[in-house]
DNA sequence: TTCCTTGCAAACGATTTGCATTGGA
DNA sequence: TCCAATGCAAATCGTTTGCAAGGAA
């Protein structure tokens, strides 16, 4: 339950790979601290917040460095970022790179983990959803399933 | 689709009596502004961040007063608060009071609507919830589904 | 009187930005 | 050489808090 191998395209070396492609794709550099806050999100049991990889790091990283790297991994495609439930901006490794998922969070601090749904259960979900999101008048783009509870510290 | 009727306690008359009640019982006053904020979140489509509130109400209520009144009628157990894609916080009327529902948010703007399923893809997802939650080592209290899209302001 | 509630201003925490400087292809 | 990346400080934005003044029970 502790290993984190969802599919093919998650393992490190297709990470980095895809990493270097997006950002060179958009003349942004693959510079140590890309390569260390990919490092750092690849190790991480889910989605960290810019506070969180800032205390994490070895290298001391100025906060608004991190934004900034961030930021940019982001917009090559290779983050995906999102609000958590106390309004701190967590990122992950983007979809296509750690596999579809969900995330267990803790309504009182905010602790984010992933959580990997049977692929069946994954199934019925996304037929709820489409169902769902037919009776609409937005264009749905997708749909987010978060289980909200007490973390270790918290509970 | 528009009419919004999801049980019998989201009635108006309701509201009022049970907000009086959960106030009185916390020696919370049932004032004029709070009387406001309650009126304006009945009529709402959806769930309202404090500067829309503060836009919208009639008396002009200092953003200040409102976030004390709003957290005021929260702890009442009057309000459900949560924050939205955009990282700001909307409040909405208790589910005990507005009813069981969903949501619908532009993962652009952030406006988020109300969303009711029908009760038979409510009890499939309550079914996928509670066995997803089964494997996790936390205490999951609940859960949130949101379907993301484009608004009609930002499609 | 006794508390609760207001207003206003100042404080806060997360995130962003301006600008001068450094560094890598 | 040149443009992107960095550090640092200052600015933003949503939200909270301190404190003195106003109001209802």
């Amino acid at each position: 339950m502790a290993e984190r191998q969802r599919n093919d395209e998650g393992r490190p070396r297709d990470v980095l790979a895809r990493a270097r492609e997006g950002l060179a794709e958009r003349g942004v550099r693959f510079t140590a601290a890309r390569r260390l806050v990919l490092g750092a999100l690849q190790r991480a049991r889910g989605p960290m917040s810019a506070a969180e990889l800032h205390r994490g790091l070895r290298r001391r990283v100025p906060l608004s460095s991190l934004y900034r790297t961030l930021t940019g991994l982001d917009e090559a495609g290779v983050l995906d970022r999102f609000v958590d439930a106390t309004g701190v901006t967590r990122f992950e490794l983007a979809e296509p790179l750690a596999g579809h998922h969900h995330h267990l969070t803790c309504v009182r601090c905010g602790a984010t983990e992933d959580l990997d749904l049977h692929p069946e259960i994954e199934d019925r979900l996304a037929g709820l959803a489409s169902e769902a999101a037919s009776g609409s008048r937005w264009g749905v783009v997708g749909h987010r399933l978060d289980l909200e509870g007490l973390c270790g510290s918290c509970g």
